[in-house]
DNA sequence: CCCTCCTTTTAGAACTATTCTAAAAAGAGT
DNA sequence: ACTCTTTTTAGAATAGTTCTAAAAGGAGGG
């Protein structure tokens, strides 16, 4: 039983989709009040390698983890700093018809202003 | 007279385009044995402000600085580490088609093997 | 039960690339 | 030569993450 790592993962995905690894160890403290930051670490890593949640890290530096471990792409938002999740049909295909190189994969965000975000304006 | 400035431009320009500050900082030490790292980043953020050169991160938080200021993609290899330039046609069009978020900017790195390290395969 | 082994967790130090600070030096303009 | 601004320096500080070694916890066998 790894108490622990069930309740980093039941944070993540009982949230927005993309946490910050601090956000994640502020909501899990709520259930485990002495949880140490590096155990939030450990076990980020550990369902990463499992494949249950996705580590996405963003230019400036930000790390993020996703719920969701399929491959999609992701936005920014310009305004509120959100990640949230930017489909776009066919990519992997259409980037590779651009370009001669063999494309092994790829690290995609997008700058945007988010639906909430856009709506307030 | 920004004599250390220019030798940081100069060391980026005649290298084969894509460095690391760490790495400008030891040629440029050929020159100025007694400059210091923060002066190096000090004109590098002076030359890429003034637009005489480009700062471009990896998700895994690599700084490279590029020696073409304007617009154009990159793959990164992932045998030697190499960041290329990989000129991609259409891009910014192709990518805003595919979806209806507002794309701002946007960053892409693609992750490849270069043609050096495909020949010697 | 109890022993052993393996995994998880903890606390806190360490790390690393970058940025900051305050003072010294250098340059430019008058 | 004087003043003002920019550049450079040395070294401390920062921040997010990783490492370390020890302690705790849990699983399974005897």
């Amino acid at each position: 039983m790894v108490q622990k790592r069930a309740a980093v993962l039941q944070v993540l995905q009982e949230s927005e989709g993309h946490l910050q690894a601090d956000e994640i160890y502020k909501r899990v403290k709520d259930y485990y009040p002495k949880m140490v930051l590096a155990t939030v670490y450990n076990n980020l890593h550990a369902l990463t390698e499992s494949g249950h949640i996705r580590h996405i890290r963003t230019m400036s530096g930000a790390d993020f983890y996703d719920k969701t471990p399929t491959p999609h792409e992701h936005a920014l938002c310009t305004v509120c700093g959100k990640l949230i999740d930017a489909d776009l049909c066919d990519f992997a295909e259409m980037l590779q018809k651009s370009t001669t190189l063999p494309i092994v994969s790829y690290d995609l965000i997008l700058h945007t202003v988010c639906p909430d975000c856009n709506d307030k304006a």
